[in-house]
DNA sequence: GTCAAACATTTTGTATACAAGAATTGATTT
DNA sequence: AAATCAATTCTTGTATACAAAATGTTTGAC
C-alpha cells in the first residue's frame, strides 16, 4: 500500500521522538531533516502539521517546531485518561465480545504467561499488548478503538519501563485473569473497573514513573 | 496572538465544513480554496494535513483531499465516547471541583432555565455548552479536558438539532440538577452515571438523530 | 453503438525560489 | 567591560515551477 510521502515521514519522525533521540524543547531544523530523508522541505513541513496535532511537536510561528515532551503532570494526565478508555472499552466489549475473540485473550494470557515463566520481557511486553488491543476491537466502537489505540501507541516508550519492575508482571497477569472472568461473564460494570485499576497509575506504580522519568531526564 | 496561516485556514475549512457547506466525499479543490483564501496551494495543503488527522477530512494519495463526514454508525460510535468522556470527567470532578466551580454551575443552569422559560434555544445551547466546558475543566485534568472540548466540537453540528425536540430541554434540565448534586456530594460514581445517560443517545434520542441525517442527507 | 487506445488536460506531489521575520555578530558608544 | 544598535546571516512561510500520476476526451476499430 503505497502512501503518501508526508505521511510516512510523519510516522518516522514519530518513532525517531518516541525512540528517545529528541528532548523536550528541540529544534526540529526543516532542513537537516529534509536531507536527512533525502526530500525537501515541503513533505517535511507537511510532517510537522501533522505532528503537531498530536501534540508530539509544538509549532511556533515563524520561531520553528519544537518536540514536546509530556512533563510528570501531562504523563500522568494521560495515564488517567488512558485508564478511563481501557475502561470504557471493557464496559463495551463484556456484552458485545465474541466467543472467538475470549479464546484470542486466553491465548495471549497463556503466552503472557509463558513469556513471565521464561523471563521474556519482550514477548510478555508483545502478548500484553495484543491482549489489549483485543479488547479495544471487541468494544465494538471502531471510533473508540482508534482513540485507544493511538494514546495507547503514544504511550508505549512510558509503559515500557514500568514492566521492568520486579513481580509486576506476574500481578499484571492476575489481572488480566480477573478481566477475562469480568468478559466472560457479560459484567460491564465489574470489567470496565478492573480495567481501569489495571491501567492507572497508582501506589508504587506512580513512583516507578516518576523514577524513570528523573533518569530520561539526565 | 499571531497565528501561522495554516493554522488559521484549517480552522475556516473546518468551520465551512461544520457549517455544511460539503457533504461526504465532496472533493476538496486545492487551487479553488487557495484562489478563495488568496493564497498558494502550499499553506492549503498544509491544512489539509492537520484536517486529516481529526478524520473531518480524507487524503487520499494522488487522488485528492475528500471531506469525511460520518455516517450513522460512526456518529453513534463518537456519541458513545463522548458519553464516556463525559463521565470521566464527571467521576473526576466529584472529587476535584471548587465551590466557585459549584456556583459557576449554579449559575449555568439558572440561566439555561431561564432560557427554557423564554423558549430560547439559542441561550439554552449556550448555557448548557457552558455547564458542560466547567466539568470538563473541574475533571482537573487538562488533557482529558482537551480532548472532551475536542470530540464535543466535532459533534456539535450532531447535538444542535436533536435540542429541538419537544420537551427535550426540560428534561435536560433535571439531569443537570442530578449532576451537580453528584459533585457537590463528591459522589464520583453517580456523577460518571448521571452524566453518560445524559450524554449518551438512547431511545428516543436515537429516532431524532437518525431522522436528522436522513434530512441532512436530502 | 460500444469498447478501447492514444492523446490532451487536470491535478497532485515535490522541488526550488523568494520575501520577510528572527537570530547573530560586530562595531560603536558610554 | 557592558550595552546598544546596525548589518549580516539563518530560518521560516509562501509562491511558483515542474514532473508524474490520474482523469477526461477524441479517435478508431469492431
Amino acid at each position: 500500500m503505497e502512501t503518501r510521502r508526508a505521511d510516512s515521514i510523519a510516522t518516522q519522525i514519530e518513532e525517531m521522538i518516541f525512540a528517545g533521540g529528541y528532548s523536550d524543547g528541540d529544534r526540529l531544523d526543516e532542513v537537516r531533516l529534509a536531507e536527512q530523508f533525502g526530500v525537501s522541505r515541503t513533505p517535511i513541513r507537511e510532517a510537522f502539521q501533522r505532528l503537531s496535532l498530536t501534540g508530539l511537536v509544538e509549532l511556533i510561528p515563524r520561531r520553528g517546531t519544537f518536540v514536546r515532551q509530556p512533563g510528570p503532570v501531562e504523563l500522568l494526565e494521560m495515564f488517567e485518561v488512558m485508564a478511563e478508555l481501557e475502561a470504557a472499552c471493557g464496559r463495551f466489549a463484556a456484552v458485545r465480545i465474541t466467543d472467538q475473540a475470549i479464546e484470542n485473550l486466553r491465548d495471549a494470557n497463556a503466552k503472557c504467561q509463558m513469556a513471565v515463566d521464561a523471563g521474556d520481557a519482550d514477548g510478555y511486553y508483545n502478548e500484553n499488548e495484543r491482549f489489549h488491543l483485543i479488547i479495544y476491537k471487541q468494544s465494538g466502537n471502531a471510533f473508540l478503538e482508534q482513540e485507544a489505540q493511538r494514546l495507547h501507541n503514544r504511550l508505549k516508550p512510558f509503559r515500557r519501563q514500568q514492566l521492568r519492575v520486579r513481580g509486576r508482571m506476574s500481578q499484571s497477569m492476575a489481572e488480566h485473569e480477573a478481566i477475562v472472568s469480568a468478559l466472560v461473564n457479560g459484567d460491564a460494570e465489574t470489567a470496565a473497573n478492573t480495567l481501569r485499576g489495571h491501567v492507572a497509575v497508582q501506589g508504587e506504580k506512580f513512583q516507578n514513573l516518576m523514577a524513570a522519568l528523573r533518569n530520561a531526564a539526565e
